[in-house]
RNA sequence: GGGUGCUUAGCUCAGUUGGUUAGAGCACUUCCUUUACACGGAAGGGGUCAGGGGUUCGAGUCCCUUAGCACCCA
């Protein structure tokens, strides 16, 4: 490969389907030690992330890109630690969401509902559907780069699966901790099912409050109530007062009248009524209202259920049967104002919960539905956390889960819908219950063979909180279930830690008795750039797909990791993605010139490659040499750290920092210089190449596809060159190359650092009083230096300091001090230096010396402020080193003052 | 009502055992097409780290408090 083919500016649209092609052809996905085959090494440890499933006839939106992003930068950097590592895909049948686009697209095309289609016919639709519909999301991960193992991929409707769900219901059910009933529920009656509590919400609306009398029977007198549903009234049983109430005590334990259609109620008292809310007193509607359900259930009030399936009164509600809720409403309150038992009408803000999903109205309704007693689930879920078997990242996270635990209710798992896992029950005609693995033949009670089996299906959830065991084979003791499980990392949002994650939590330690993961990375969602939600309606939406197609995948994944911190919401704008496919093209071109430096040594050099080799250890490596290992040592600590402790964010920052700062404007610029001498070609060479090598390797898991496209390339051209010792045990792809691993401060680092720091003030120091003089960046200018105590180093580093600043270096002198100050000349101080740069007609007296004073200014606030530190109790009480360090920043300041001083004479 | 975050440059955000002169990207000013890169380079301007109090030799970082914003639970 030479440099010609490689273009100018980095093409991800012609790499990135190839190389995802590659790595998966290479079957780098896999994991390398595999308990299915023969050479399996059981001691070899694996690192496993089960994907959270998406909908699996769901499109990729900013959120899939953030997990997929996360969980394939853990899984590629553990792969390159030398983990078997296996990420398991698989999508998520997605009851409700799935169920309603067929049914949708049923409605449209063929006009008909899904009951006059057939639930059998339905179901095989769905089918239809999902064959249709199912590897959209999946291609579309793929095209982020997510390197899973697509040959377990898994489906929470794929036989294997489902059959873990019938083993979970049963184990359940036959422990006792599975029990169906009458409930008050939430109902759903746009879609006619019922919901678990989490997937109602809650929100603030203007309602109103309706107060009415409440009369007494057999008399004049009256409670005052106030209600935002006056429909259900016609499902009242009693009305409440405080005990202690003086207002309505006296009528506690007498009979109150249903408003219109005249059912006797009692007047009960109970703690829980608010005097100083409302009215005072409270209608109890227990089949409508949970707070009212528990009250009738401590006084053993009857429960009347007035609605029906669609919200429309029942024949309970007398002769408002067949009403939609909200027209009863009217109607009912018409009537009563009528009947003069209207108070008055109020505005009213209060929470009005709606179905998370199309958010209509969900209705409170006693309903007959499959629950699982959680008490002891949940307990077993708290401890697994407090005793630190699992560990939730970001921390603080663990409190809200042990908040949401210590409070959770038994879990509503039947719901009336058809797209799902069929609850695993049967009913004969004498309604004997069989509840079993297999699909029974007969009733398990009567032996009657007239078998049918519950309508209802399982909340998906169910079967999602098996995902990190199910998709290994449980209930089978399976090669991969035994060595893969538990799975290491669980890695979602926050959003859906009730929904999911405790709930695997739960039932990986029921089923398997194990804990499905060691550790809950939770990320934070992804927002606009303004903070706003993304929502369809506000337009401002970020689609991931044509994010790619305009930045590449990279500057999508690389945006999505760096700046955000675990936890928290991250904002994502295109122009920070922007940025970061400048920085993609950034590697590219840093890449081109090591590959170019690479062709640059003649092959007709190969015959004294031995002469240079052997040579290679008694070439002193150069300043920025040094300088640049030393860096790129603390880097790969930092990154180890950070990884250590989840930073990716800031791993990857200074990744990027290392890369620009210090590598390519540096380093790269300085290489130049040096490859031009003989002496130290060879060494800076290979010096480009191991650290280029290194920073691809950090950055792989952030940037797949730059990096190894570029690597590849770099490969190739090692191998090719008379350095190819370098690359002898490297990797066929940098997929599965080591990580580079951190190594102890050998002790020369930090002094090398602080020279090449004095080069770089040097030249910037030149480089700025070139630019206020407008000096044309082609004049090389001539220099005196007065280097004192730095004048071996000075010396040394001239070539490199004329280079990059744009001197002559036959003019530049350079000496200990100098006899006397050079006339028409600017004055430079750098620490204890003093730089001369003859501009002859360009020096500016009068703005030299301003500038002079604005610099001793500076130098002596700092000097002012570490005497003060100095003389104060920091001497006696902060660490020594830090005493030293300071005292010698302190010295330096005095020293460039005093040179400054001299200067403005 | 209970809980959890956030408030740092014009904008969006980093800043994790408390220790250089608080950083980045974008935007802004000036200059430069020097064969890795104009998806670039060089030099700049811009911040009393929300307000107040405290702990400490030392606080953007720890504690208390006030205000505003966001989210979760009830």
């Amino acid at each position: 490969m030479t440099k010609q083919e490689l273009p100018k500016a980095y093409d991800f649209k012609s790499t990135e389907e190839r190389i995802y092609a590659m790595w998966e052809v290479g079957g780098f996905f896999k994991p390398h030690n595999d308990p299915n085959k023969a050479n399996f090494d059981p001691s070899i440890k694996p690192f496993v992330i089960a994907i959270p499933p998406p909908n699996v006839t769901g499109e990729l939106h900013i959120g899939h890109a953030m997990f997929v992003s996360v969980e394939d930068l853990m899984i590629r950097y553990h792969r390159m630690k030398g983990y078997s590592a296996l990420w398991i895909p698989g999508t998520d049948h997605a009851g409700i969401a799935t169920q309603l686009m067929v049914e949708r697209d049923l409605l449209k095309h063929e006009e008909i509902t899904r009951e006059e289609y057939g639930r059998e016919k339905f179901i095989a639709r769905t089918w239809d559907w999902k064959k249709k519909y199912g590897g959209m999301i999946t291609n579309q991960i793929r095209r982020m780069g997510a390197s899973c193992d697509w040959d377990r991929e898994r489906f929470t409707l794929d036989d294997g699966l489902s059959r873990a769900v019938r083993e979970a219901f049963v184990r359940l059910y036959e422990k006792g901790l599975i029990y169906r009933g009458p409930r008050l529920i939430n109902w759903s009656p746009g879609l006619k099912t019922a919901v678990s509590d989490l997937e109602v919400e809650y929100s603030e609306e203007q309602a109103t409050l309706f107060h009415f009398k409440y009369m007494l029977k057999d008399s004049e007198d009256y409670i005052p109530v106030a209600t935002i549903r006056p429909e259900t009234i016609l499902g009242d049983t009693a009305v409440a007062v405080h005990p202690d109430d003086e207002r309505f005590k006296q009528f506690i334990g007498k009979t109150a009248i249903v408003p219109i259609i005249g059912r006797e109620i009692p007047v009960i008292a109970d703690e829980y009524v608010s005097m100083e809310f409302g009215t005072g007193a409270l209608k109890i509607t227990p089949g409508h209202d949970p707070n009212d359900y528990a009250i009738a259930q401590r006084h053993n009030l009857p429960i009347i259920s007035m609605l029906d399936v669609e919200a429309k009164v029942n024949e309970n509600g007398g002769k408002f049967k067949g009403q939609d809720r909200f027209v009863a409403r009217k109607n009912l309150w018409a009537e009563m104002k009528a009947a003069g038992l209207v108070i008055k009408e109020e505005k009213y803000t209060t929470t009005i919960p709606r179905s998370q999903r199309g958010g209509e109205i969900v209705e409170p309704m006693i309903s007959e539905q499959w629950f699982v007693k959680i008490e002891s689930l949940a307990s077993a879920g708290l401890d697994a956390v407090k005793n630190g078997d699992i560990k939730i990242v970001p921390e603080r996270f663990e409190k809200t889960y042990y908040n949401w635990l210590e409070n959770i209710k038994d879990w509503c798992i039947s719901r009336q819908l058809w797209w799902g896992h069929r609850i695993p029950v049967w009913y004969c005609t004498d309604n004997h219950m069989t509840v079993a693995r297999e699909d029974p033949t007969q009733c398990a009670v009567c032996g009657s063979k007239n078998l049918k089996q519950d309508d209802d299906v399982l909340d998906t959830w169910f079967s999602s909180g098996l995902w990190p065991f199910s998709t290994l084979g449980w209930p089978d003791e399976t090669p991969d279930y035994k060595y893969f499980y538990p799975t290491s990392y669980m890695e979602t949002g926050y959003d859906i830690l009730f929904f999911w994650v405790a709930r695997m939590i739960m039932s990986g330690l029921e089923y398997t008795g194990k804990i499905p993961f060691h550790t809950v990375y939770l990320h934070g969602l992804v927002r606009d750039e303004h903070g706003h939600k993304m929502s369809k309606t506000k337009g401002n939406v970020i689609d991931p797909l044509i994010v790619m197609d305009q930045f590449g995948t990279d500057a999508l994944r690389f945006t999505l990791l760096v700046g955000s911190t675990p936890g928290n919401d991250t904002n994502v704008g295109l122009k920070k993605v922007e940025a970061n496919r400048n920085f993609a093209n950034k590697i590219w071109n840093v890449g081109k010139f090591v590959i170019n430096a690479l062709e640059g040594l003649e092959k007709v050099e190969s015959d004294a490659l031995s002469a240079s080799q052997g040579r290679k250890s008694k070439v002193e490596l150069t300043l920025a040499d040094h300088w640049i290992n030393a860096r790129l040592q603390n880097l790969i600590r930092d990154v180890e750290r950070q990884f250590q402790n989840f930073q990716y964010g800031q791993a990857g920052q200074q990744i990027y920092d290392f890369i620009w700062s210090d590598f390519a404007d540096w380093y790269v610029e300085i290489a130049k210089e040096q490859m031009k001498n003989e002496e130290t070609r060879y060494s800076t060479v290979e010096t480009l190449v191991r650290v280029f090598d290194t920073c691809l390797r950090l950055l792989h898991p952030f940037t797949p596809f730059v990096t190894e496209e570029i690597w590849g390339h770099l490969r190739s051209a090692v191998l090719d060159s008379p350095l190819s010792n370098i690359a002898k045990d490297w990797t066929l792809a940098l997929i599965v190359a080591k990580f580079p691993e951190p190594s102890e401060v050998e002790g020369w680092e930090e002094s090398k650092i602080a020279d090449f720091t004095l080069i770089q003030e040097i030249v910037r120091s030149i480089r700025n009083v070139r630019a206020e003089k407008n000096v044309a960046p082609s004049k090389k200018l001539s220099a005196n230096i007065s280097a004192g105590a730095k004048i071996d180093l000075i010396k040394n580093q001239s070539q490199i300091i004329a280079s990059l600043a744009s001197l002559d270096h036959s003019q530049l002198s350079i000496n200990q001090s100098l006899p006397s100050k050079p006339q028409d000349s600017a004055a430079l101080v750098v620490g204890s230096l003093e730089i001369y740069i003859p501009l002859a007609g360009m020096v500016d007296v009068v703005n030299d010396k301003a500038r002079l004073e604005k610099e001793l200014k500076e130098a002596e606030s700092h000097i002012l402020r570490l005497e003060t530190l100095l003389g104060g109790d920091f001497t006696n009480k902060a660490p020594a080193a830090l005493i030293a360090k300071e005292r010698e920043k302190l010295n330096g300041y005095k020293d460039t003052a005093e040179k400054i001083k001299a200067q403005l004479k």
